[in-house]
DNA sequence: TAAAAATACTCCATAGGTATTTTAT
DNA sequence: ATAAAATACCTATGGAGTATTTTTA
């Protein structure tokens, strides 16, 4: 039974994860982790917003109107994080050759106040 | 000794505040843990980027220069998370008169598709 | 009946607390 | 000498794995 949580980075990357191959198992098996505990993960993250993110009824996993709203946001901190590992060792800059390898990705922000 | 880590919420939690307070003891008071445990996450925070973020030498704990640009990508990383709790439960719309008193905190960015 | 997710359980890593030491002014 | 951060140590929570059951098409 879950009592209290504290969210984490990990449950938004398994979050993303799912809605992109609406899996658990493949989901599990694109990260070399177990299966129960992406879902153990996902579940957590559900009873932290207090709102179910994933309909699993049917074969295939769904987004639901809310996991849609939400995923967009947990992308957007993820994209922060990334971002946040590209900052210069030194100069405390962006390194220009990483973003724009970050770039095309598909990640669209601009931090701003980059050197390139 | 630090082997691997993962990065987490509550690391940047903790070192965003001690960019306000310039204090680690003071964070903990703030936050209500202890303080060796903000100095434990904000260091595993460090050795995951590879990088010193604060500079404890001298009496005031100071920003480096990896730091200061690190920090704004830590902000925004924890406004997504605080907007992800803000999708209403049942449109997964985002509940514009929260977005108001969020906003009026100083969160400066919009996720766009908003109703409001 | 076959697949995928949930549940049960066990173990171990680690987050956090208390106590203490180190460091810097 | 004093205040703040680091270190040492201990405990307990919970994250992840294996095995199994449940569920759905």
């Amino acid at each position: 039974m879950l009592v209290s949580t504290v969210m984490e980075l990990r449950q938004l990357e398994y979050f993303v994860a799912v809605s992109e191959e609406a899996s658990f198992t493949k989901v599990a098996a694109r990260l070399f982790v177990a299966q129960p505990g992406v879902s153990a993960q996902i579940r957590r993250l559900e009873y932290e917003l207090g709102q179910q993110l994933l309909d699993r009824s049917g074969r295939t996993v769904r987004l639901t109107e809310v996991g849609t709203a939400v995923l967009g946001f947990a992308r957007r901190a993820l994209d922060d994080v990334a971002a946040m590992r590209l900052v210069d060792d030194f100069t405390g800059l962006m390194r220009c050759e990483w973003v724009g390898w970050w770039q095309r990705l598909g990640v669209s922000r601009c931090a701003g106040g980059w050197p390139c």
